[in-house]
DNA sequence: CCTAGACTCAAACGATTGTTTGAAACGCGA
DNA sequence: TCGCGTTTCAAACAATCGTTTGAGTCTAGG
């Protein structure tokens, strides 16, 4: 099924990918666009991924699996060292995505097609993506719940629908805010970070 | 240029693409869709807008217009009156979108379509909005330094910007929270507007 | 060396894309 | 009623879409 060469061709398609999707959407990227900048044969997509709609589950699949590991891996360690805040589990979810964006060239990639996905409202996306991935959500949601036993259900979910809200645009980063001129990446995005989780827990709290 | 029925043709297709655009997104939605559901011809496009990117800017100018406007109102009338404060200008801010996603059919379908907007981070898109309806951010921002004179510019800006995406990312609705049965649309939108406000103003003052 | 399976490739499939065309239908002022 | 500008319409344009095909290349195992 899988030899030492196919790390190439495999590996390529869900990068370039993944840089497309992220700059003109599901839709918006062609599979000849993505195979022309991954320089590899249009058929291997279908070769390799059976479909486009496949191939772009593999994107999610491949970064989301190891950042859903990471983050419950944080969250886990937080718990049993008994020093659990919001701005600890706040920080236990974001600094995988952090350095998820951090490792690689082109910075928040990954984290804009994941916006993206938010947008697809009613489709086999968000379908995909909550049965695979919405255990996630559910833990670092009762986490936050032992945090806030003042606040009643109701009043819970709207803050972390609101909280997650602020996270994925933010980590995708669509907003205004500018790099600095002189200033790195990654102390533009370690800044975020810190803003993030500072705002987001004051929600929270409010 | 314009007769009675132009009403008709024009504003059907206005309204089939507005909804197509928000569900399936600017590329994934055809002008052959568009033009079926609004029931009128496919040359009617081309004919009343000249291009897919002329209706798609269209689509935004015909809300944005008066959303602009209805906020900057609010906005002047709340600094008139001498009672800025976090919240009524988030509300200035808030109440003129939340009125326009209720009095129409589809209920959030236009603020689902500015959320698409916002993923198109480089694109002809972004830069029309920006160069339109960008002087409304400025002068709320300008408000806010107002209201926050001890953050500096940098630090004010970060917070704007994780506002701003909480503000957009709700008001499109992409979070979790179902309306729940027996709640009307209208009922579940104000909830969330009241909770939006309390979350921002809390995070903004942090 | 030879063969079987994994992989790549150019070419083509029918369907769909945005846009254009020219003629038909419409509606109002003269 | 006539005529003219506005609007609608079916049809077609070339281009591009996702997918399939079948022959070709490569490489590891016997």
């Amino acid at each position: 099924m899988q030899q030492s060469t196919q790390f190439s061709t495999r590996q390529r398609i869900l990068g370039a990918a993944e840089e497309l999707f992220a700059e003109r959407g599901f839709a918006g990227a062609s599979l000849r666009q993505v195979t022309a900048a991954a320089k590899v044969n249009l058929a291997a997509v279908n070769y390799h991924f059976g479909s486009k709609d496949n191939l772009i589950e593999e994107v999610f699949r491949r970064r989301l699996d190891e950042l859903s590991h990471r983050r419950l891996e944080r969250l886990a360690a937080l718990e049993a060292a008994g020093n659990a805040s919001l701005e600890t589990v706040l920080d236990a979810f974001i600094t995988p995505a952090l350095e998820l964006s951090l490792d690689r060239k082109g910075g928040s990639v990954f984290m804009r097609v994941l916006a993206r996905a938010f947008a697809e409202h009613n489709g086999n996306l968000r379908t995909f993506l909550s049965d695979n991935y919405g255990y996630v959500l559910k833990d670092f949601a009762a986490a936050f719940a032992r945090l806030l036993p003042q606040l009643d259900k109701d009043e819970l979910y709207w803050r972390l629908d609101i909280a997650v809200g602020a996270l994925t645009y933010a980590m995708a980063d669509f907003g205004m805010i500018q790099r600095r001129s002189g200033e790195s990446e990654r102390t533009h995005r370690e800044q975020m970070a810190r803003h993030l989780i500072h705002f987001t827990a004051a929600g929270l709290r409010a």
